[in-house]
DNA sequence: ATGAAAGCGCTAACAG
DNA sequence: CTGTTAGCGCTTTCAT
């Protein structure tokens, strides 16, 4: 299947390139936009021979209009290329149309799939006609303050939430919406959304024991993640120890940082000080590649020796050999759900809410019967 | 060093977590920020006793202010809480303040490194008072022309630059300035900034050529991003060929996706068809873990019967075993310079400029002489 | 169904 | 060094 020769498409594509590109002629301010003079509400209705409000409710549609004028004005805007201007409408409006995006670059968290949540969020606002203003979340509370207090945006979309979060109390004062993805501990007057990390990890628990496992260890996030307390990673830890308490079987968790030479360690020391350890539960989407090497070093096969389950995106589980059993992480429903929340919120509809979409496990080629156990239904 | 127990930091921090939280008391209008009256520059001007003239100069330094009307002025500042209005402010200055970045998600891209320029470019623009407003390519034209147009920006940082992009005509015409991170074709009347792709690759062959490898293939890009004709792939490609052709090596190219099932196939083609290959130069991020498996699969080590560059950030090349050979691709650095020369634009200073970051070859551990040949030092 | 007019909160001439 | 004033371009009463 793999193409090996040097015909690639760029190949059939013109002169070769030339090693530093040119540049030629200099910057010519005659040269361009002969009318970039700035097209104003005024000017439409002025060239539809109407009255600047109307303009102005054709547009929003805020009041009925008749068809004919409606027409007029639309072909005026048409025709002289006219935009709104942002920073007018938002003054007069008191509405920007965009949303912050809180947005965590800190140590362990995987770039991936914080991407996929973007991405939901930007399409998705979009969709409601919102812009999205990019914030990182070192700039901490002062960065929120400063973004609302100066009306640069409508609502808040943070992510990265930890259990106690310095930037709760600050969320619950501030004059606009905000929806959290991630859920801190006390959720009072917020509203929130993330994936039940407390039943995916108990998911992940009752399908190997299920399968005859009795020792079962969690590979967690990096041990950064757990020291900020991060919402998620804390959740499934918790549900990882309820659910191991509640079925009988022993539990060993441990952080693992994202490195070959970190994994093999940790596998390692795991599998000497637990050695009856056969299931495998994974919250740490860049150790999976590195992890399954570490096995086959190790001389244990999968699932036939040691079994798998991870807590990541399905195609992430589906890229893997053996493809992984997996309980997804929905970014993208939740990057949505989290905007259209928000925007219900911006139109007054819902207040608060706390919602935790579902785990849902996809059991693929990673997981099967303990070694030395009968394959039987699971529950 | 990696602790392997279930005392997470976590399990020190209070009461166990309850698998959903709970919610009480209901949204309360009453309760929140008792004064949420907005305050104004005129409330300011009142408080201090001066015009809202003289605190706008305050805050902007725009003109001298006598220490003691400045020091009242700002006290009223902080004792009144006052936050410009970002729209009031955009609309009379003629300037948002906010910066446009526009962002590939599409086929092929590798994400955390998009991440590092999008960091990058947010950190820096806050450093220089501005916001960031996330676009993602698939806006289009129509995305750079809504923002633009509306004055929701006053400057665009475009990525993922294709050699024909259809956005470079517009970016020419648009009354904005904008900095391009990647290099079309045609350059002419256009700001851009990225690595010297075509040296990068030329300085991997030819480390690879001095240490005896006679037979050399790329292994490039998703396919996907080179039939894009995406500049970074492109000039990569044509560097490579520059170089094999001038130092007079077998070289050989091919794309490659990111599944390991694919590297197997890319890498069993390749060596089948070209048995005399001994040095490799990979521009494709996430195949390198799964091609160093492909390479142990396949009885190769790695640099021995191998070797192995790599044009990636500096921690990727650190965070494999062996080392990887490399050439930089420093995104931090490239993000930041690209939001200065915006701002340098903005300011009236600089117009139009192509740089191009030079390329920079650090040799670890993964590249040594080919088999047979004596080791020699490199030019 | 449409117009007229009053701001939204700020900046930047223009006057001292 | 400071105050006065006229907008920036739009939305939204208030009229009709």
């Amino acid at each position: 299947m793999a193409q090996v020769n040097s015909h690639f498409a760029l190949d059939k594509a013109g002169p070769p390139l030339d090693p530093v590109p040119e540049k030629s002629k200099r910057f010519d301010l005659e040269a361009r936009t002969p009318e970039a003079a700035i097209v104003t509400i005024a000017d439409v209705a002025r060239h539809a021979g109407v009255a600047a409000s109307t303009v102005s409710y054709v547009l929003s549609g805020k009041r009925s209009i008749s068809s004919e004028t409606r027409d007029r004005v639309q072909d005026s805007v048409r025709a002289l290329g006219y935009r709104p201007n942002a920073s007018a409408r938002a003054l007069a409006s008191n509405r920007s149309n965009v949303l912050a995006l809180v947005i965590p670059l800190r140590a362990g968290m995987h770039v991936p799939v914080l991407m996929q949540f973007a991405t939901a969020v930007v399409t998705t606002a979009r969709r409601y006609d919102h812009d999205v203003l990019l914030l990182t979340a070192d700039e901490g509370r002062s960065g929120l303050e400063r973004v609302s207090q100066s009306a640069l945006v409508d609502a808040l979309v943070v992510m990265d939430v930890e259990l106690h979060d310095e930037r709760v109390p600050l969320l619950r004062e501030l004059p606009m919406p905000s929806v959290l993805i991630g859920i801190p501990a006390d959720t009072d007057g917020l509203s929130c959304i993330d994936l039940d990390f407390f039943a995916a990890a108990e998911q992940c628990v009752d399908h190997l024991t299920d399968l005859g496992h009795r020792s079962i260890a969690l590979l967690g996030t990096p041990s950064a993640v757990y020291e900020r307390q991060t919402g998620f990673a804390a959740r499934t830890l918790a549900g990882f120890q309820a659910a191991t308490a509640r079925r009988g079987v022993v539990g060993i968790e441990t952080p693992c940082e994202p490195a070959f030479d970190a994994v093999l360690d940790t596998v390692e020391d795991l599998l000497h000080d637990h050695p009856g350890i056969t299931g495998l539960v994974v919250q740490n989407e860049p150790i999976i590649g590195p992890l399954l090497d570490v096995l086959r070093l190790l001389g244990r096969r999968v699932p036939e020796d040691m079994s798998l389950m991870a807590i990541c995106a399905d195609d992430v589980a589906e890229r893997h050999v053996p493809n992984l059993s997996s309980v997804t992480l929905p970014a993208d429903d939740i990057g949505q759900r989290a905007v259209e929340m928000l925007i219900a919120k911006l139109e007054g509809g819902q207040t608060e809410a706390v919602t935790l979409v579902p785990a849902q496990l996809v059991a693929r080629a990673s997981t099967s019967a303990a070694p030395g156990v009968h394959a039987r239904t699971t529950a």
